[in-house]
DNA sequence: CGGAGCTTGTGAATTGATTCACAAATTATG
DNA sequence: CATAATTTGTGAATCAATTCACAAGCTCCG
């Protein structure tokens, strides 16, 4: 099979985000037109992120809203639960642990660690903090799917790499600091430091040259 | 001048990350070589990236680790501070207000507004929640730099809509949806629910496929 | 001080992603 | 039922990003 752009796969998330928005609004079909305009692109690369996947619409009409809904759930593997644990219950982690929107899209929060002491065994919603030290039996016991991490730059790299030697395939980081892990392990890795850094430069580099004449609309 | 891609910028930050790392380990200058391990990119990538911005190391050499520092942090426009608003006070809002990292890089957040009575008027270290309702005056007064906008994803484009005819020209977006700004404004957007979705993405293509042989090790 | 050993900076080549453009399929209309 | 109006799916063309590869410059050592 060949392999799909990551480019692709996010844009695959923001249709169906879209998507989902149009079927409780009970729209029956949808255009590569439409569905680009929501989406920050053009109709043809809509059309073509598509035609990895198989062919969806209909010439003529455009695209069956559930239909294509229904497909872009089963090629992004949501038709499963997939069971997370997060590690490192600080302000990022806590935040997380109680994000609605995790659950709601079929990600179960199982479990929570840290090393502090004072938050081993707090409890919210049903989740208890529990010691990190003990995560490798837990993951051998549990096999989550995917390791959230949201400790401190200094430890991301060795937790991760305590995650991957336990069996861990994916891992979803916090971490300020590049993580590093072998090549059967997919890292996602949001960091905030860069993306206000992004603006920064933007914002610097627009003064610099006096107005820039740049034509970027959508996010991303 | 030339237009920077994006993901040129994303890696100046990384390499500054790690150049930080290492001025405070004493270091006197790296490779690129050094630099791409540490980045998850090749030496070539590197200097291509610093090449846009003119010649900072010295053959037979490598960079000045100080030099190289404080040229990217120039570059990245991170020798002043900027003013950073946050609205949104839910999980994630509370958050990043508290987030130390912010601060520590020249973010300073001045302040954080939300819609909910029950909310507006509490006090966060040193910071009093607003009315969102007056955010257009605020923003008159004050000229924040950059919007951090952490409102459901339903309210996102309307708040967006208001902080751009105040003025704004940069916003950090958590929403879940894509939002759409004039040519001029910068957006950067971070999305947990594209990340976990492409975290399911991998894993069930890896399992589709039987294990893939794809060769990504650092992330993005 | 001369040669060996590195490492940068950068055009050229390559690889990858996006956009174009159009045939084919479908619907709507009179 | 024929014609006009849409809209998809996809090779080909273009545009963008990455990698290659090597001359040029600097350091170090004997």
């Amino acid at each position: 099979m060949k392999r799909i752009a990551e480019s692709t796969v996010r844009r695959l998330s923001i249709y169906l985000r879209f998507l989902e928005e149009s079927e409780n609004r009970g729209l029956a079909t949808i255009s590569s037109q439409e569905l680009a305009r929501r989406g920050g692109t053009t109709s043809a690369q809509v059309r073509k992120d598509l035609s990895f996947f198989g062919s969806f619409g209909k010439r003529g009409l455009g695209y069956s809203v559930p239909e294509l809904s229904a497909s872009l759930r089963d090629i992004l593997g949501l038709r499963r639960t997939w069971n997370v644990i997060i590690v490192g219950a600080g302000k990022i982690g806590t935040a997380l642990a109680q994000y609605r929107g995790f659950r709601q899209r079929g990600f179960i929060v199982s479990a929570v660690y840290d090393r502090d002491p004072r938050k081993i065994g707090t409890v919210w919603e049903s989740l208890t903090v529990r010691d990190v030290a003990g995560i490798e039996k837990d993951i051998d016991a549990a096999a989550p799917d995917i390791a959230v991490l949201a400790v401190p730059g200094e430890e991301a790299q060795g937790i991760a790499n305590r995650l991957v030697k336990a069996g861990v395939k994916a891992i979803l980081s916090f971490a300020p600091t590049q993580i590093h892990t072998p090549a059967d392990v997919t890292v996602r890795s949001v960091n905030m430091a860069m993306e206000l850094e992004g603006l920064s430069f933007a914002l610097t580099s627009r003064d610099r040259n006096g107005a820039e004449d740049g034509l970027d609309s959508a996010s991303r």
